[in-house]
DNA sequence: AATGCTGTCAACCGCCCGGGA
DNA sequence: ATCCCGGGCGGTTGACAGCAT
């Protein structure tokens, strides 16, 4: 007994998005919001499957989406939860917001991946490289003691810490606040250590999205100057209000391209004055 | 300048899961 | 309890760009 397909094969485009399909396709998203998915293609006018459409849109067309490559504070976090969660690159991308699941994995695997190979860690278990198989004499400080390599970004985690501690009305969730699959130890015989970790704890508890730090990414800034990217949909009010740049044509992608206000970058702001 | 190689990433595919009938 | 369906997820592919030869 075969599985439906979930759209007709027959006369359903393939392949890269055009200009003109992504303007129908946010247009009808914003005309009637995101519904059966099935039935968009056919209502928005497109002649594509409804699970492509919902690919275009959750990462690509997102008003709330971040482009360009992970800063180095964002590489961290995702090596922190991949080390924790594995390749659940959803559960991932829900901690990093503004990116997407397909976003990480495709950095995962073209460059965090070679990265840690490199340092002489095996990304698939985040413990060190078996001697043999590990490229000519690493250094010494490369060499982690299972997840304390982590340790190298200990500048970004106490910033974390300390941005979640400047949260003031916050109340962090404690790991037991977890759903049962987040909290599991990703190796085995490895203790939780978000038991014992501020930050991860932190992370991994809703009240990280919570954060009012991430507000910046929705709060309207009309105050400085208009062309700033982060006004291209990052810090929209609404989706329907500063969706016009996405409408306006083509050029956006170009624009994006340029994007350079990451989530962290503002906590990092916000919260690292007083440190230094 | 032409060709081949490599890296990147958008998009697809197939499977799984949860909800509703 | 079972089946069906839609949505979501992770793995993989293929087109394209940039670099090396």
């Amino acid at each position: 007994m075969g599985r439906q397909p979930c759209c007709d094969k027959l006369g359903v485009k393939k392949g890269p998005w055009t200009a003109e399909e992504d303007k129908k396709l946010v247009n009808f998203i914003l005309t009637n919001g995101q519904c059966c998915w099935r039935a968009v293609p056919k209502l928005a006018g497109l002649r594509r499957c409804g699970k492509s459409c919902r690919l275009r849109w959750t990462n690509y067309l997102r008003p709330d989406l971040k482009r360009g490559l992970l800063n180095e504070a964002e590489e961290q976090l995702v090596i922190d939860l991949h080390a924790r969660l594995g390749n659940r690159w959803s559960k991932i991308a829900a901690r990093l917001p503004g990116r997407t699941d397909n976003e990480i994995k495709n950095h995962w695997n073209t460059h965090i991946k070679k990265k840690l190979i490199k340092m002489g860690i095996d990304p698939v278990t985040h413990e060190p490289l078996n001697t043999s198989q590990e490229l000519p004499s690493p250094r010494p400080q490369d060499q982690p003691q299972n997840l304390d390599f982590i340790n190298q970004s200990e500048t970004l985690d106490n910033n974390i810490c300390h941005a979640s501690s400047s949260s003031s009305d916050n109340n962090l969730t404690t790991p037991e606040s977890l759903s049962g699959d987040e909290s599991r130890s990703f190796s085995d015989g490895q203790t939780n250590a978000d038991e014992d970790d501020p930050l991860m704890s932190y992370i991994f508890s809703d009240a990280f999205l919570m954060d009012s730090s991430w507000e910046f990414l929705f709060t309207a800034t009309n105050d400085h100057e208009p062309e700033n990217v982060c006004d291209l949909g990052l810090s929209s009010p609404s989706v329907d209000d500063n969706f016009t740049w996405l409408l306006d044509g083509q050029g956006f992608v170009d624009e994006d391209l340029s994007l350079s206000c990451f989530a962290y970058d503002h906590i990092l702001t916000n919260h690292m004055g007083d440190k230094n």
